[in-house]
DNA sequence: CGCATTTGACCGAC
DNA sequence: GTCGGTCAAATGCG
Protein backbone atom coordinates (compact mmCIF):
# COMPACT_ATOMS: atom_id res chain seq x y z
CA UNK A 1 0.00 0.00 0.00
CA UNK A 2 2.95 2.53 0.66
CA UNK A 3 4.03 1.84 -3.01
CA UNK A 4 0.33 3.50 -4.40
CA UNK A 5 0.68 5.91 -1.87
CA UNK A 6 3.89 6.73 -3.29
CA UNK A 7 2.12 6.65 -7.16
CA UNK A 8 -0.50 8.84 -5.52
CA UNK A 9 2.15 11.69 -3.80
CA UNK A 10 3.80 11.69 -7.08
CA UNK A 11 0.70 11.59 -9.38
CA UNK A 12 0.07 14.91 -7.59
CA UNK A 13 3.56 16.20 -7.56
CA UNK A 14 3.29 16.16 -11.65
CA UNK A 15 -0.67 17.69 -11.01
CA UNK A 16 0.96 20.50 -9.34
CA UNK A 17 3.90 20.65 -11.37
CA UNK A 18 1.61 21.15 -14.38
CA UNK A 19 -0.77 23.85 -13.00
CA UNK A 20 2.25 25.93 -12.12
CA UNK A 21 3.59 25.88 -15.53
CA UNK A 22 -0.20 26.74 -16.92
CA UNK A 23 1.22 30.42 -17.29
CA UNK A 24 4.27 29.40 -19.09
CA UNK A 25 3.02 27.04 -21.27
CA UNK A 26 -1.16 27.95 -21.28
CA UNK A 27 -0.55 28.56 -25.27
CA UNK A 28 1.08 25.75 -26.16
CA UNK A 29 -1.52 23.27 -26.34
CA UNK A 30 1.27 20.18 -26.75
CA UNK A 31 3.14 21.09 -23.82
CA UNK A 32 -0.11 21.33 -21.48
CA UNK A 33 -1.63 17.43 -23.53
CA UNK A 34 2.52 16.53 -22.88
CA UNK A 35 1.98 17.22 -19.34
CA UNK A 36 -1.63 16.42 -18.88
CA UNK A 37 -0.77 13.30 -20.38
CA UNK A 38 2.01 12.67 -17.56
CA UNK A 39 -0.51 13.23 -14.87
CA UNK A 40 -3.20 10.79 -16.10
CA UNK A 41 -0.81 8.24 -16.92
CA UNK A 42 -0.12 8.57 -13.37
CA UNK A 43 -3.09 7.96 -11.92
CA UNK A 44 -3.93 5.54 -14.60
CA UNK A 45 -1.24 3.45 -12.89
CA UNK A 46 -2.40 3.91 -8.89
CA UNK A 47 -5.94 2.92 -10.02
CA UNK A 48 -4.70 0.33 -12.04
CA UNK A 49 -2.48 -0.55 -8.76
CA UNK A 50 -5.60 0.12 -6.58
CA UNK A 51 -7.71 -2.26 -8.62
CA UNK A 52 -5.35 -5.13 -8.58
CA UNK A 53 -4.31 -5.33 -4.86
CA UNK A 54 -7.51 -4.36 -3.32
CA UNK A 55 -9.66 -6.49 -5.36
CA UNK A 56 -11.93 -2.66 -5.78
CA UNK A 57 -15.50 -2.27 -6.02
CA UNK A 58 -17.40 0.85 -6.06
CA UNK A 59 -19.89 1.44 -3.97
CA UNK A 60 -22.80 2.48 -6.45
CA UNK A 61 -20.88 -0.15 -9.31
CA UNK A 62 -21.12 2.81 -11.26
CA UNK A 63 -18.06 1.46 -12.86
CA UNK A 64 -19.96 -1.54 -14.42
CA UNK A 65 -18.51 -3.42 -17.46
CA UNK A 66 -17.46 -0.25 -18.77
CA UNK A 67 -14.53 -0.33 -16.58
CA UNK A 68 -14.54 -3.78 -14.27
CA UNK A 69 -14.36 -5.92 -17.23
CA UNK A 70 -11.54 -3.29 -18.63
CA UNK A 71 -9.16 -4.54 -15.59
CA UNK A 72 -6.15 -2.56 -15.96
CA UNK A 73 -7.50 -0.92 -19.86
CA UNK A 74 -6.03 3.02 -19.05
CA UNK A 75 -9.41 5.46 -18.73
CA UNK A 76 -7.79 7.14 -22.11
CA UNK A 77 -8.52 5.12 -24.76
CA UNK A 78 -6.18 6.15 -27.93
CA UNK A 79 -9.34 4.91 -29.91
CA UNK A 80 -11.46 7.25 -28.39
CA UNK A 81 -9.40 9.87 -27.53
CA UNK A 82 -6.31 9.66 -30.41
CA UNK A 83 -3.46 11.96 -29.00
CA UNK A 84 -4.21 15.16 -31.05
CA UNK A 85 -5.61 18.48 -30.31
CA UNK A 86 -8.22 18.10 -32.84
CA UNK A 87 -10.13 16.68 -30.28
CA UNK A 88 -12.75 19.22 -29.13
CA UNK A 89 -14.37 19.26 -26.10
CA UNK A 90 -17.77 18.92 -27.70
CA UNK A 91 -16.79 15.83 -29.41
CA UNK A 92 -15.41 14.62 -26.04
CA UNK A 93 -19.07 15.26 -24.46
CA UNK A 94 -21.01 14.30 -27.07
CA UNK A 95 -19.20 10.86 -27.92
CA UNK A 96 -19.40 10.10 -24.10
CA UNK A 97 -23.44 9.27 -24.21
CA UNK A 98 -22.64 6.51 -27.16
CA UNK A 99 -19.06 5.93 -25.32
CA UNK A 100 -19.96 5.56 -22.02
CA UNK A 101 -23.46 3.97 -21.78
CA UNK A 102 -23.91 0.29 -20.13
CA UNK A 103 -27.27 -0.77 -18.68
CA UNK A 104 -27.26 -2.29 -15.56
CA UNK A 105 -30.65 -1.94 -14.31
CA UNK A 106 -29.85 -3.67 -11.03
CA UNK A 107 -29.09 -0.14 -9.73
CA UNK A 108 -31.88 0.64 -10.34
CA UNK A 109 -33.91 0.09 -6.91
CA UNK A 110 -31.56 1.92 -5.23
CA UNK A 111 -31.73 4.97 -7.11
CA UNK A 112 -35.77 5.06 -7.14
CA UNK A 113 -35.41 4.87 -3.36
CA UNK A 114 -34.24 8.38 -3.27
CA UNK A 115 -37.07 10.03 -4.37
CA UNK A 116 -34.61 12.08 -6.62
CA UNK A 117 -36.21 13.56 -9.34
CA UNK A 118 -38.90 11.12 -9.24
CA UNK A 119 -41.38 12.78 -11.55
CA UNK A 120 -44.68 11.58 -12.63
CA UNK A 121 -43.03 8.36 -13.57
CA UNK A 122 -40.97 7.85 -10.56
CA UNK A 123 -43.84 8.35 -8.09
CA UNK A 124 -44.47 4.78 -9.35
CA UNK A 125 -43.22 1.96 -7.91
CA UNK A 126 -40.53 -0.41 -8.36
CA UNK A 127 -41.80 -2.59 -11.46
CA UNK A 128 -43.83 -0.57 -13.02
CA UNK A 129 -41.26 2.42 -12.98
CA UNK A 130 -38.68 -0.43 -14.32
CA UNK A 131 -40.55 -0.38 -17.63
CA UNK A 132 -40.61 3.11 -17.95
CA UNK A 133 -36.76 3.93 -17.04
CA UNK A 134 -33.58 2.59 -17.81
CA UNK A 135 -30.46 2.75 -15.70
CA UNK A 136 -27.30 3.58 -17.04
CA UNK A 137 -23.80 3.77 -15.66
CA UNK A 138 -21.70 5.91 -16.76
CA UNK A 139 -18.00 6.88 -15.47
CA UNK A 140 -15.61 9.00 -16.89
CA UNK A 141 -13.07 7.08 -14.78
CA UNK A 142 -12.92 9.43 -12.13
CA UNK A 143 -15.21 9.88 -9.38
CA UNK A 144 -18.82 7.58 -10.16
CA UNK A 145 -21.36 9.15 -11.52
CA UNK A 146 -24.61 7.40 -13.19
CA UNK A 147 -26.85 8.41 -15.62
CA UNK A 148 -30.60 7.34 -16.20
CA UNK A 149 -32.26 7.39 -19.58
CA UNK A 150 -35.91 8.37 -18.99
CA UNK A 151 -38.52 7.23 -20.93
CA UNK A 152 -41.41 10.41 -20.87
CA UNK A 153 -44.41 9.54 -19.40
CA UNK A 154 -46.45 11.37 -17.45
CA UNK A 155 -45.40 15.05 -16.77
CA UNK A 156 -43.67 15.50 -20.09
CA UNK A 157 -39.81 16.32 -20.94
CA UNK A 158 -38.91 18.26 -23.86
CA UNK A 159 -36.48 16.59 -25.50
CA UNK A 160 -33.99 13.82 -24.01
CA UNK A 161 -32.70 13.78 -20.23
CA UNK A 162 -29.77 12.41 -18.37
CA UNK A 163 -29.76 11.93 -14.85
CA UNK A 164 -26.60 12.37 -13.28
CA UNK A 165 -25.05 11.40 -9.78
CA UNK A 166 -21.86 12.81 -8.63
CA UNK A 167 -20.52 13.48 -5.48
CA UNK A 168 -20.02 16.60 -3.64
CA UNK A 169 -16.54 17.51 -2.58
CA UNK A 170 -16.21 17.27 0.24
CA UNK A 171 -15.40 20.79 1.52
CA UNK A 172 -17.23 22.43 -0.69
CA UNK A 173 -20.33 24.45 0.18
CA UNK A 174 -22.58 21.05 -0.41
CA UNK A 175 -25.59 24.15 -1.79
CA UNK A 176 -23.82 23.66 -4.56
CA UNK A 177 -23.28 20.72 -7.24
CA UNK A 178 -19.27 20.03 -8.34
CA UNK A 179 -18.98 22.45 -11.36
CA UNK A 180 -19.32 20.20 -14.69
CA UNK A 181 -17.92 22.66 -16.38
CA UNK A 182 -20.50 25.06 -18.22
CA UNK A 183 -21.51 27.87 -17.04
CA UNK A 184 -25.05 27.84 -15.95
CA UNK A 185 -27.70 30.71 -14.71
CA UNK A 186 -30.15 29.54 -11.97
CA UNK A 187 -33.83 30.44 -12.38
CA UNK A 188 -35.52 28.94 -10.09
CA UNK A 189 -35.70 26.56 -6.78
CA UNK A 190 -38.68 24.50 -5.89
CA UNK A 191 -39.52 22.64 -3.06
CA UNK A 192 -40.03 18.70 -4.08
CA UNK A 193 -42.86 17.52 -2.01
CA UNK A 194 -41.42 14.18 -0.53
CA UNK A 195 -37.94 15.65 -0.98
CA UNK A 196 -35.92 16.79 1.98
CA UNK A 197 -33.59 19.01 -0.46
CA UNK A 198 -34.70 21.81 -2.31
CA UNK A 199 -34.57 21.35 -6.64
CA UNK A 200 -32.62 23.92 -8.39
CA UNK A 201 -33.57 24.82 -12.01
CA UNK A 202 -30.76 25.97 -14.19
CA UNK A 203 -30.69 27.10 -17.99
CA UNK A 204 -27.34 27.63 -19.92
CA UNK A 205 -25.83 31.26 -18.94
CA UNK A 206 -25.36 32.04 -22.80
CA UNK A 207 -29.10 31.12 -23.47
CA UNK A 208 -29.76 34.96 -24.29
CA UNK A 209 -27.09 35.09 -26.51
CA UNK A 210 -26.88 32.21 -28.30
CA UNK A 211 -30.35 30.87 -27.90
CA UNK A 212 -28.81 27.23 -26.14
CA UNK A 213 -31.60 25.44 -24.70
CA UNK A 214 -29.43 23.31 -22.54
CA UNK A 215 -31.02 23.26 -19.00
CA UNK A 216 -30.37 21.03 -15.76
CA UNK A 217 -32.16 20.05 -12.54
CA UNK A 218 -30.03 20.15 -9.20
CA UNK A 219 -31.13 18.25 -6.24
CA UNK A 220 -29.97 16.43 -3.21
CA UNK A 221 -30.18 13.31 -2.49
CA UNK A 222 -32.22 12.34 0.68
CA UNK A 223 -30.02 9.18 1.07
CA UNK A 224 -26.48 10.55 0.83
CA UNK A 225 -26.38 14.13 1.14
CA UNK A 226 -22.76 14.06 -0.34
CA UNK A 227 -24.62 13.53 -3.57
CA UNK A 228 -26.50 15.49 -6.16
CA UNK A 229 -28.35 14.06 -9.02
CA UNK A 230 -28.47 16.41 -12.01
CA UNK A 231 -31.06 15.84 -14.79
CA UNK A 232 -29.30 17.80 -17.62
CA UNK A 233 -32.31 18.39 -20.57
CA UNK A 234 -31.50 19.91 -24.11
CA UNK A 235 -27.73 19.81 -25.92
CA UNK A 236 -25.49 22.77 -25.58
CA UNK A 237 -25.98 24.23 -28.92
CA UNK A 238 -23.95 27.96 -27.46
CA UNK A 239 -20.66 26.99 -28.74
CA UNK A 240 -19.24 28.40 -26.20
CA UNK A 241 -17.72 25.10 -24.27
CA UNK A 242 -15.60 26.43 -21.43
CA UNK A 243 -13.50 23.76 -22.35
CA UNK A 244 -12.40 22.75 -19.01
CA UNK A 245 -9.55 20.83 -18.70
CA UNK A 246 -9.58 17.21 -20.00
CA UNK A 247 -7.45 15.12 -18.11
CA UNK A 248 -6.99 12.37 -20.48
CA UNK A 249 -8.42 9.63 -17.35
CA UNK A 250 -11.82 11.55 -17.74
CA UNK A 251 -12.36 10.35 -20.99
CA UNK A 252 -14.36 7.39 -21.49
CA UNK A 253 -13.19 3.94 -21.34
CA UNK A 254 -14.29 2.46 -24.10
CA UNK A 255 -17.32 2.61 -26.64
CA UNK A 256 -20.63 0.14 -26.08
CA UNK A 257 -22.58 1.01 -28.94
CA UNK A 258 -24.77 -2.50 -28.93
CA UNK A 259 -25.46 -1.85 -25.00
CA UNK A 260 -27.24 1.79 -26.10
CA UNK A 261 -30.72 1.35 -25.44
CA UNK A 262 -32.85 1.55 -28.05
CA UNK A 263 -35.25 3.83 -25.77
CA UNK A 264 -32.08 6.57 -25.78
CA UNK A 265 -32.97 9.09 -28.24
CA UNK A 266 -30.94 10.49 -30.55
CA UNK A 267 -27.16 10.07 -30.62
CA UNK A 268 -26.55 13.92 -30.19
CA UNK A 269 -27.79 13.74 -26.69
CA UNK A 270 -26.89 16.37 -24.01
CA UNK A 271 -24.14 15.41 -22.05
CA UNK A 272 -22.13 17.34 -19.45
CA UNK A 273 -19.01 17.60 -20.53
CA UNK A 274 -15.97 16.15 -18.17
CA UNK A 275 -15.57 17.97 -14.54
CA UNK A 276 -13.02 20.51 -14.42
CA UNK A 277 -9.14 20.12 -13.55
CA UNK A 278 -9.79 22.00 -10.38
CA UNK A 279 -12.68 19.60 -9.28
CA UNK A 280 -9.87 17.08 -9.40
CA UNK A 281 -7.22 18.74 -7.78
CA UNK A 282 -8.22 22.10 -5.77
CA UNK A 283 -5.85 24.53 -5.81
CA UNK A 284 -5.53 24.20 -1.99
CA UNK A 285 -4.94 20.70 -2.06
CA UNK A 286 -4.78 19.70 1.36
CA UNK A 287 -2.47 16.29 0.93
CA UNK A 288 -3.80 13.10 1.04
CA UNK A 289 -6.06 12.42 3.42
CA UNK A 290 -8.71 10.09 3.70
CA UNK A 291 -8.98 7.94 0.42
CA UNK A 292 -12.51 6.84 0.97
CA UNK A 293 -14.69 5.75 -1.91
CA UNK A 294 -13.65 8.13 -4.10
CA UNK A 295 -10.38 7.99 -3.93
CA UNK A 296 -9.06 11.50 -5.71
CA UNK A 297 -12.33 13.12 -4.21
CA UNK A 298 -10.26 12.69 -0.86
CA UNK A 299 -8.69 15.85 -1.69
CA UNK A 300 -9.64 18.55 0.44
CA UNK A 301 -11.20 20.96 -2.06
CA UNK A 302 -10.41 24.25 -1.66
CA UNK A 303 -12.97 27.31 -1.96
CA UNK A 304 -15.15 27.16 -5.33
CA UNK A 305 -17.73 29.21 -6.29
CA UNK A 306 -19.04 26.49 -8.54
CA UNK A 307 -19.32 29.10 -11.47
CA UNK A 308 -16.63 27.74 -14.00
CA UNK A 309 -16.00 31.42 -14.56
CA UNK A 310 -14.52 32.06 -11.42
CA UNK A 311 -12.40 29.10 -11.79
CA UNK A 312 -10.95 30.68 -14.69
CA UNK A 313 -10.57 33.74 -12.89
CA UNK A 314 -8.46 32.10 -10.75
CA UNK A 315 -5.94 32.18 -13.75
CA UNK A 316 -3.50 28.94 -14.83
CA UNK A 317 -6.30 26.05 -14.45
CA UNK A 318 -8.31 26.71 -17.21
CA UNK A 319 -6.99 25.71 -20.98
CA UNK A 320 -8.78 24.73 -23.89
CA UNK A 321 -7.11 23.57 -27.28
CA UNK A 322 -9.64 24.65 -29.90
CA UNK A 323 -9.86 23.02 -32.79
CA UNK A 324 -8.12 26.28 -34.54
CA UNK A 325 -5.48 25.65 -32.80
CA UNK A 326 -2.31 28.07 -33.09
CA UNK A 327 -3.59 31.19 -34.48
CA UNK A 328 -5.11 34.26 -33.21
CA UNK A 329 -8.27 32.58 -31.81
CA UNK A 330 -6.43 30.31 -29.73
CA UNK A 331 -4.27 32.90 -28.34
CA UNK A 332 -7.43 35.56 -27.52
CA UNK A 333 -8.93 31.95 -26.12
CA UNK A 334 -6.32 31.34 -23.91
CA UNK A 335 -6.01 35.05 -23.15
CA UNK A 336 -9.62 35.59 -22.14
CA UNK A 337 -9.73 32.12 -20.04
CA UNK A 338 -6.41 32.71 -17.94
CA UNK A 339 -6.31 36.48 -17.78
CA UNK A 340 -9.73 37.93 -18.32
CA UNK A 341 -11.07 40.17 -15.62
CA UNK A 342 -14.33 40.04 -14.07
CA UNK A 343 -16.69 39.47 -16.98
CA UNK A 344 -15.68 35.90 -18.22
CA UNK A 345 -18.50 35.75 -19.72
CA UNK A 346 -19.08 38.93 -21.99
CA UNK A 347 -14.89 38.28 -22.85
CA UNK A 348 -16.14 34.59 -23.85
CA UNK A 349 -18.98 35.81 -25.49
CA UNK A 350 -17.13 38.55 -27.76
CA UNK A 351 -14.46 35.90 -28.62
CA UNK A 352 -16.67 33.42 -29.79
CA UNK A 353 -18.45 35.98 -31.60
CA UNK A 354 -15.91 36.96 -33.21
CA UNK A 355 -15.18 33.65 -34.17
CA UNK A 356 -18.62 33.32 -35.32
CA UNK A 357 -18.53 36.04 -37.81
C1' DC B 1 -23.61 48.92 -13.82
C1' DG B 2 -24.16 44.38 -15.30
C1' DC B 3 -24.92 39.96 -14.10
C1' DA B 4 -26.47 36.22 -10.98
C1' DT B 5 -29.50 34.66 -7.41
C1' DT B 6 -33.71 34.56 -4.74
C1' DT B 7 -38.43 33.85 -4.32
C1' DG B 8 -43.39 34.31 -4.78
C1' DA B 9 -46.65 34.00 -8.49
C1' DC B 10 -48.24 31.87 -12.35
C1' DC B 11 -48.87 28.18 -15.91
C1' DG B 12 -50.06 23.83 -17.44
C1' DA B 13 -49.72 18.71 -17.38
C1' DC B 14 -51.64 15.25 -14.88
C1' DG C 1 -56.75 20.27 -7.22
C1' DT C 2 -51.92 19.05 -7.09
C1' DC C 3 -47.42 19.87 -8.10
C1' DG C 4 -43.37 20.41 -11.17
C1' DG C 5 -41.50 23.91 -14.09
C1' DT C 6 -40.93 28.71 -15.42
C1' DC C 7 -41.32 33.69 -15.10
C1' DA C 8 -40.02 38.01 -13.50
C1' DA C 9 -39.38 41.54 -9.99
C1' DA C 10 -36.50 42.33 -6.18
C1' DT C 11 -32.20 41.89 -4.32
C1' DG C 12 -27.26 40.94 -3.91
C1' DC C 13 -22.61 41.04 -5.44
C1' DG C 14 -18.25 42.30 -7.66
Amino acid sequence: MDEILNQVLEACRLARELELSMPRIANDPYAVLASSEDVAAAFNAVVGNLRNSWNFTPQFGFLGRGLMEDGMRPFYDPEIMPRSHETTLSQIGLDIPAAMISTASGEFAAVRGDRGFAGAAGERAGAAAMEEMQTEMVSYGGPAVSIRQRVPRGRREKGETRIVRIPALRSENLDRPPDDGYTWRKYGQKVIIGSKYPRSYYRCTHMTFYGCKAKRKVQRLDSDTNMYEIIYCGAHTCQTSPLPMVIPSLAPTRIDHDMVSDTVGGGDAPLPPPVGVDWWFPRESGGVGSVGQYPILGWQAGESSGAHTDRLEEGGSGFGAGTDRGGWFDDQLADAMLNSGSSKSSSMDAIFKLKSD
